[in-house]
DNA sequence: GGCGATACTGACATGATTGTCAATATTTGA
DNA sequence: TCAAATATTGACAATCATGTCAGTATCGCC
């Protein structure tokens, strides 16, 4: 598998003295380092903490592992990029949800949905996952304060929401246990859920269904609370 | 520390010819596998996957790292074993949950504080996702169908609540999600829970008040549907 | 074309960790 | 009291991963 790639270069410098073999590759650093951490993310989604080994990511990028040392200083040099860039993409990706394209707001499903979707993508759960385990999470402080702030964007909807309909302000801890109830629940689904949802003899479309039971329950809290019956 | 025990034996068969140093411990197979069971429980829950190693294990316990690879052949069969251990301690403590003493059962609010309890007691929730994490989910078997059991237990429980006040039975699907939201939050909520609550300015008495809030919005949820407004 | 900067490599050093083995101590039972 | 079984150990072997280094190839720039 990996000889073979061997075998292809070797020949390019056998035809006659022509050695022209050594047509080394060189990126500039910044490519490099993205290859090399796409590389580790996928290592790390498909095979765990483990599988982060810098010979074998190496040989995925088709490099030498010193090339590796020579981007990022260490292994733990790596570990920190990637948990970094993998941080501002999940906030990245929060955020906007936020405020989709065009400016107009998600709608409370929608932004549930991808909630899930941020977090099952790929290995963005797994590896957070694996920053709480080893406690790396300090140290990523790219997601301080999003849960408030994502927490504080939707409770500024409902208040408008019970104004419009003249019920009592809804509770700002409400707002938040929400979101962290979606947080919590996204993240254990991103883990276990297809596990479970499996042991229980779900399909994929059951794991829809199950997402869209959530936001609906979610929704229809707060419409009970925002929302007294009128009219 | 640990050196001191070194320094006792080492000179013991030197001083004279009185050696009686070697005062080797011997316990049954069954407490060495324990211990030392306990000892990797222990590194796993405080430094993550990394911390198993069989010297440190070793010397937590007390015992010389050999002695592990004699009750567990392998690191990998230490590995197996605490995850079937700690597997099978959930399994007992979510479907004692369900019964408990007296067999009386549990309230919904009980039902799930204690699911949540089971998952962020020690390292339950750490060895789990590790578990996830590692693709090792699989061999684990002695958890299989357990969400399904538990499902079917509350539903059962609704059904009759249903019938009692003449209301159409509930659907079965809306109990599977109601017990795959819980164990979904609860799971997520064991690893970021504590961090996500941090975040957001929360003490020790919000997370347990997300609980009770949590329980309560499910019990709404199932109210409503089991128990329409009557007299 | 030449030159400096630097991405990259092969070979090696280092250290850590799992696993093996022969020997030893302790328990159990006859 | 003796012997078999086995829990335990120290020393060693083997593997493997990270990290170092001196040298090489390639790019941008003058």
């Amino acid at each position: 598998m990996s000889t073979a790639e061997k075998t292809e270069i070797l020949p390019a410098g056998i035809a006659t003295e022509t050695r022209q073999a050594p047509k080394r590759v060189r990126r500039s650093a910044e490519e490099a380092r993205r290859l090399i951490l796409d590389a580790a993310e996928e290592r790390l989604a498909t095979q765990g903490p483990e599988g982060i080994r810098l010979q074998d990511i190496a040989r995925d990028v088709g490099i030498s592992h010193p090339a590796i040392l020579h981007h990022f200083e260490s292994r733990e040099g790596l570990v920190r990029a990637l948990i970094a860039r993998t941080s501002a993409q999940f906030r990245d990706k929060m955020l906007g949800a936020l405020q989709d394209r065009n400016g107009h707001q998600l709608e409370p499903g929608e932004l549930i949905e991808s909630v899930f979707e941020a977090l099952s993508d790929r290995g963005t759960a797994r590896l957070l996952s694996w920053m709480m385990l080893t406690d790396r999470m300090t140290e990523a402080s790219s997601s301080r304060a999003l849960m408030t702030e994502i927490s504080s964007a939707i409770h500024s909807r409902r208040v408008k929401e019970a104004e419009k309909n003249r019920a009592p302000a809804p509770d700002r801890e409400d707002t938040l246990f929400m979101a962290m109830l979606t947080a919590n629940a996204a993240f254990g689904d991103a883990i276990i859920g297809r596990h479970l949802a499996e042991e229980a003899g779900l399909g994929h479309d059951g794991i829809i269904r199950f997402r869209r039971w959530l936001a609906q329950l979610l929704s229809e809290h707060a419409d009970r609370h925002d929302r007294p019956e009128r009219g």
